[in-house]
DNA sequence: TCCGCATACATTGCCGAGCGATATATTGCC
DNA sequence: GGCAATATATCGCTCGGCAATGTATGCGGA
């Protein structure tokens, strides 16, 4: 018996983070606004939360960061890296194989009252 | 800003254990083998996982047990209560809405150069 | 016969993700 | 002047998942 990556049984935020910064260079509050639009008002990130995923994302060479000191504005932009790029596209797949997963382990369901909702 | 119920973010394993009750009653050991089957080898919950998920679920009202005592091994059979399979229910409709939440979210990448795997 | 493996259930303790709370500082509006 | 929004950061808690461990039985092969 051997199974998939068990990181992403535990979420997913971190490749909704890197995705986002596939969008361009954001700083931390816009990553929050940018998250909380595209998903349509549902994932709500927190700065408790957020903060903490940019700098390991940073520490492990996904992400590089910029502080903005001409604006008043105190700012730190994030960018993606080449690496960064390709963690990406391993994560959303992995994403997608385990939905793909899932999807077949609730495909019994099918026959349950579809009742939406 | 309001948000989606944060359990889903953390596991699905107990919408799978729910979701393979909805098969037919069954004993622990067997649902680790049929999540495992029905998953084409990818899912293997641990025991140290299973067991507690089972006991949370008999506690919550939606499943209820029973101890085989008639053959030699001794077996502890789960089954699906009402509220159980109301439960399961909406336990996989808070995930469909999840999965085309991230499908929102990881949209953006349909561009990107898509390598498969 | 008996050893080892698969079966079968259970509990304890650890790790780490996500978050609430808190802190700090600036901008803009009423 | 005061309050909300913007902007970043850290600490400590909670809780899911798992490794490790314990116990016990059935079964096949050497």
């Amino acid at each position: 018996m051997e199974a998939i990556n068990p990181e992403l049984l535990r979420g997913s935020l971190e490749l909704m983070v890197l995705s986002t910064l596939f969008g361009g260079k954001k700083y931390g509050y816009l990553i929050q606004s940018t998250l909380w639009e595209s998903s349509r008002e549902v994932i709500e990130i927190k700065a408790g939360t957020l903060y903490p995923i940019l700098h390991k994302l940073e520490k492990e060479g996904w992400v590089k960061s910029q502080w903005e000191n001409d604006t008043g504005r105190r700012r730190k932009w994030y960018e993606l890296t080449t690496s960064g790029k390709k963690q990406l596209r391993t994560r959303a797949n992995e994403w997608r194989q385990y939905v793909e997963c899932l999807r077949r382990v609730l495909g019994s369901l099918g026959e349950m009252s579809p009742q939406l909702a």
